[in-house]
DNA sequence: TCCTCGTGCAACTTGTTGGTTGCACCACAA
DNA sequence: TTGTGGTGCAACCAACAAGTTGCACGAGGA
């Protein structure tokens, strides 16, 4: 259930969405202001319906939002949790790196070899 | 010194440079291992060393990757920092929303009006 | 009933990306 | 001096992304 789906696809198509200014601005809005529809939505940038929806279609793949009709009306609500798999990701990546230190740090007080980071 | 550059642009190709799963392995490869040549890098991988230039070029630009020239061999280095630009990004996106939950939370508490999240 | 508003679908254009090949250049060792 | 291994640069290609327009459909309100 709160599987981090941290696989390659997903964290492709998470960092993928987040890569747009665009898309961010969209997820943004939807956390701050709470659900809205593609025409609400589009009222407030410079775009066409269509091309807002497209957006919400890429983030809709990432996890990043989800739909929600609501009689004739399609709400898109932000699913903010799907932020912490890039955090895992980014975060266990530096980590590595401390790990790396480490292991710097110890082979160079124990010995003394020519290898600087 | 340690700011964040947490300019659109910057966010832009940050998360555009971790949305390939190439340029991930390449990051993490640099992390882990240390410093590498492009041709060293090819040489573990199924694309040609031009390929690979190109994705470096592409991290170099995010600031995720830094050239220093030995002799006349280049090696790239990580720099795992700047991964903290998207963790500050995604977590500040995630604050927001708890904020949200607490200004509903709020007007729950005080009256009651019709505005599921 | 009719008409309007929001949605859904498809085709099309333009620019970018991920990858290739080919060749020139330069530093260093034999 | 000559050869060799690593870089740098440019042209090219296929696939995809971002955005547009146009139109059809379906649910609700007057």
């Amino acid at each position: 259930m709160t599987e981090p789906a941290t696989s390659s696809g997903a964290l492709d198509a998470l960092f993928g969405a987040l890569s747009d200014p665009t898309r961010r601005q969209l997820i943004e809005r939807l956390v701050v202001d709470g659900p809205a529809t593609a025409s609400t939505l589009q009222s407030t940038m410079p775009f066409t319906r269509q091309a807002v929806i497209k957006h919400l279609d890429v983030m809709e793949l990432a996890g990043l939002v989800v739909r929600d009709r609501r009689g004739r009306e399609v709400f898109f609500r932000a699913v903010p949790e799907r932020l912490a798999t890039g955090v895992g990701w980014l975060l266990d990546t530096a980590g590595r790196w401390d790990q790396r230190i480490d292991r710097l740090r110890a082979r160079v007080t124990s010995a003394s070899s020519t290898s600087p980071p």
